[in-house]
DNA sequence: GTGCAGCGATACCCGGGCGGTATCGATCGG
DNA sequence: CCGATCGATACCGCCCGGGTATCGCTGCAC
């Protein structure tokens, strides 16, 4: 089995149409067609099951795309991080999704900037969904999570620190002056419907609240008293004046944990790791 | 880059040798050395620096070469599953150390055999370090693990039981009798020496007391009084009459977790990590 | 210092396999 | 029943992967 012929099967197993995937690997359509055969015969597997109308994936051939998938990820993340390791100058990818703990960052930032041979870190923004995807192709070398709503699948990790979370309302709201507050006490607020984040495949889950992007677009809406949210602590500090966080007793606590692809050897993330779980 | 190009280059960077590495891949040596070029020159990266007398890894290269292990382990993995998943009766292979809590395991096969469309469970007992690399190559597809001292490194998991570890003793002993001890209490025993386990490498760590390879001989070292060990309480139920278990107040807690590859898709392992999971 | 042994690189050759074009055969729609 | 669509097959040319022979360098023995 041949990195290429993953990268065929992938190709046909996804679009189930040879002719489509043929345009999209910039290739004829008989040699893929032979790829595919050929490697059915060497695995001793029937991965689709063509009839001249319509393309459909088996039983194996579904396990063989999700495997197929890993594995080119994990061979595209190898060419990067090789390509990588042979810079003189040691770069490092941390991703964070716009929101993590800003004093966490800055703290692990100026420790890890103190360590003797440190790498250029480069920040790198972007969505929760995408860190995990990011770790194993090899476009970022570390990431913050936060457990439970991210998961470590994949990865290794080590836990940094756990806090609770705490409700956003506007400050004029009538819960705000309170102490603390319960999940149910905010969820059950009809005036104010909690504020949807786009799922993992950036659809967003069903629900009477806005549906929000960012923290702005979000503290903008419950300023506006047209929402509320429960979110962890160290994202509700330093908030606009016309906002209250009021610590939600009953929400399960957040974990940030650091994370790292598992056979990931690089001096530099051992080090970052190291200054992390230090803090 | 191909999965037969980093199989050589796997090869000649554990030898460091092309001549070996040529012979263990069963080629000549010179298509070796074509292809290790070749695939330099695609990455642009220098990966071994070569003498006509020695090779050495570049820093490069060490990081490919631990990336490569990983993709021809995925690659074997991805094999072997493609195949079993095509066979009519899915079996699946559930990887445990000998000495896994005898009454979980039980519970669980008999609770997963009364699922619907249940498949075969094939156990396959192996050493406590070989766990990981069975489920990353495909050998097994889930496992029962022992935290802290497996790791979960690459690999989902579910927490199925917590559990406190006791000191085995001779029943003789004048702290057989107690309700319970401290660790700092049973090693400070001059007697009775802590017996050690292989560690990851199949080599003992260094110590006074005698090294055992399986729960017997460990028995029956204690009931001659020659050793004392701490292990998780279920492992020290239904003792000989000869010996005795104390709870070690202090002892980090063991919980038995069960791991599978995070890309796994087959139903039959899911419905056995569910079935695991409500028990 | 010289000759030899060990080892990786190079030169050259051959065959298989990969990719291309042309075409077939099956199936569905009108 | 005919044409459009789509995967499979036939056939061809070339590149590349693997083989043998040999070179060039280096450390070591004497």
């Amino acid at each position: 089995m041949e990195i290429r012929e993953l990268r065929y099967f992938a190709a046909v197993a996804e679009e189930l149409h040879f002719g489509k995937a043929a345009q999209r690997l910039e290739m004829a359509q008989p040699p893929l067609s032979r790829a595919i055969a050929r490697l059915e015969r060497q695995l001793g597997v029937t991965l689709l099951e063509r009839t001249s109308r319509s393309v459909t994936l088996t039983e194996a051939g579904a396990v063989l795309l999700s495997e197929a998938r890993s594995i080119l990820s994990a061979v595209a993340a190898a060419e990067r991080r090789t390509r990588q390791a042979a810079q003189s100058r040691p770069r490092l990818v941390l991703a964070v999704k716009s929101g993590t703990a800003g004093g966490l960052l800055a703290k692990l930032l100026d420790a890890y900037r103190a360590e003797p041979g440190a790498a250029t870190v480069d920040l790198l923004l972007c969505e929760a969904h995408q860190q995990q995807e990011l770790l194993h192709n090899g476009q970022a070398d570390v990431a913050l999570l936060h457990l439970p709503f991210d998961s470590t699948a994949g990865l290794d990790s080590e836990i940094l620190y756990t806090e609770g979370q705490v409700a956003i309302l506007p400050a004029s709201h009538h819960l705000a002056g309170r102490s603390q507050v319960r999940v149910a006490e905010v969820s059950a607020l009809p005036e104010l419907p909690m504020a949807r984040w786009p799922d993992h495949d950036g659809s967003y889950p069903a629900g009477p609240g806005p549906e929000v992007k960012n923290l702005t677009q979000l503290f903008q809406l419950i300023a506006l008293g047209q929402a509320t949210v429960i979110i962890p602590e160290s994202a509700g500090t330093d908030l606009r004046r016309d906002l209250a966080a009021v610590p939600v007793l009953d929400a399960p606590p957040v974990t940030t944990v650091i994370a790292w692809p598992p056979q990931s050897r690089l001096r530099a993330a051992a080090d970052l790791i190291r200054v992390a779980t230090r803090l």
